[in-house]
RNA sequence: GGGGAGAUACCAGAGCGGUCAAAUGGGGCGGACUGUAAAUCCGCUGCUUCGGCUACGAAGGUUCGAAUCCUUCUCUCCCCA
């Protein structure tokens, strides 16, 4: 199976232009994905672009994963409704060790021919003078050109303008290509499909400055199947950084898919074939409540992105946290099994001399520790039954816990809600 | 430089002198049901020592009383030059 097959039955691909396929048949063919260093992690969103690049690695070509440090500094107006805001260099320099730092887990560099390879935009854009940039980049794309752009075209009809600078974007994405086309031979850019006007504005580029023959290809924006954001859960972003989004709550995330949005992640997150993920389906579809899809997709990426180790430790957080086990079960485990266990869970601090006093709950939750941001929140959510202590619910407000509480003599078990889980290590 | 429109809670958006901590929708959070799913239903959605306090771009002013009226300022957008 070709990339471009193998990309379709996962449907992954959004759009191609015509003749990439042909061109790939060819034998092996270099591309390349960019990355942004716009946060110094990288989230769940760029999985399918990690992804596709490791498709692409697997069908023989050669992948590039490019780490934007000068399109970084330019800001892609692309899906964007205003302008960004500018980050410092330090920050970016930053970002940029930590997304390449990321990127070179997922690809192989090391594989002979078809090795993947690392480039940064700023090595070719530091010394390109803007002079140099109008007369040879500019020269060659007319406004007309980038203003029928739909990133361009949407914020030109919408209320917030767009500044010179992110106007500028494409041209600057556009050379990158032509730089890696002329220089590392990469005849196809692939990407989100949100980028398709990007990536045609540098086969456009390519095209008249060289007469050079260069493809696109873009992969569908991950949506959930209502509609909403993918990658997003109540505290924010799902980030590949453990330190950022724990390895226990990054697979809580994939293993609470929907089952629709399951058979879908499925092929486009893992790399099982089809035989595989069809069967698998079948089973789902024959008794759901089993999730067979969802800890399939769980278990797959959160070893591709933490390792087998750190996955066996979020799965034994989560028998623990959703199993039949009781609170009990933390008095068989030393202080350093329940802290394993509790790893991936928000822990807060509180001295010892506090709760022999007596604390007021929602001073518990609000002032000792910050598992709610007011006080004034802490209450309504008791009042409404959804805050828990050791796992029973706190019947009021102005309940006041005391030592008795304490696990191991050490511990206090909070929830809020049912999946929401905090630990309070008393000393 | 000239003219116009506007700035309200997480977002959108109503309110246009008191009854406004501010309609409505969305989002978010919690509960019930369930499979840690979806759909549905219900509750909550500024802070609080529960007396109040701080809020409708900012600062002043008018008034017994302002999100609402006046002045100045800041910012945003649109049109013209």
């Amino acid at each position: 199976m070709n990339f471009v097959e193998e990309l379709t039955w996962r449907g992954m691909l959004h759009t191609i232009m015509p003749g990439t396929e042909e061109m790939l048949n060819k034998g092996m063919a270099s591309g390349y994905i960019g990355f942004d260093p716009t946060a110094d992690s990288l989230h769940v969103g760029h999985l399918t672009q990690i992804m596709t690049l490791i498709h692409f690695q697997r069908a023989g070509h050669k992948p590039f994963a490019l780490v934007g440090g000068a399109t970084g500094m330019v800001g892609d107006p692309s899906g964007k409704s205003a302008e960004r805001n500018l980050l410092s260099e330090d920050v970016l320099q930053h970002n940029l060790e930590a997304v390449k730092a990321q990127l070179t887990r997922f690809l192989d560099f090391d594989s002979g021919m078809n090795s993947a390879e690392m480039v940064n935009n700023y090595d070719w854009f530091k010394n390109f003078t803007f002079l140099d940039f109008i007369r040879d980049v500019g020269k060659h794309i007319t406004v007309n050109y980038m203003m029928a752009k739909d990133s361009v075209k949407k914020r030109l009809e919408g209320d917030t303008g767009m500044s010179f600078t992110e106007f500028t974007y494409q041209l600057v994405q556009g050379y990158d290509f032509y730089y890696l086309w002329k220089h590392h031979n990469c005849t196809i850019q692939m990407g989100g499909s949100d980028q398709w006007g990007n990536i045609v504005t540098g086969t456009e580029f390519i095209r008249r400055k060289d007469a050079g023959e260069a493809f696109a290809l873009t992969t569908q924006l991950i949506k959930k199947a209502d509609g909403t954001k993918f990658g997003k859960t109540e505290s924010g972003a799902v980030w590949l950084d453990s330190e950022r989004t724990s390895p226990y709550q990054f697979y809580q995330f994939w293993l609470n898919t929907t089952d629709l949005d399951a058979k879908a992640y499925i092929r486009i997150f893992t790399l099982y074939d089809r035989a595989v993920i069809e069967a698998w389906e079948a089973e789902h579809d024959a008794a759901p409540h089993t999730r067979i899809l969802q800890k399939a997709l769980a278990k797959d990426i959160t070893i591709r992105v933490h390792g087998e180790a750190q996955y066996e430790k979020a799965i034994k957080s989560t028998d623990f946290m959703f199993g039949s086990v009781g609170i009990e079960f933390l008095n068989e485990l030393s202080n350093e099994e329940v802290l394993e266990l509790f790893s991936g869970v928000p822990n807060f601090n509180l001295p010892l001399a506090d709760l022999q006093a007596g604390v007021n709950i929602s001073d518990l939750l609000a002032v000792k520790t910050s598992i709610f941001p007011s006080k004034g929140e802490a209450k309504k959510t008791i009042a409404g039954g959804g805050v828990s202590i050791n796992r029973e619910k706190v019947a009021t407000a102005d309940d006041v816990y005391s030592t008795s509480v304490l696990i191991n003599n050490k511990f206090v078990v909070a929830q809020k809600g049912k999946k929401n889980y905090f630990l309070i290590i008393v000393e």
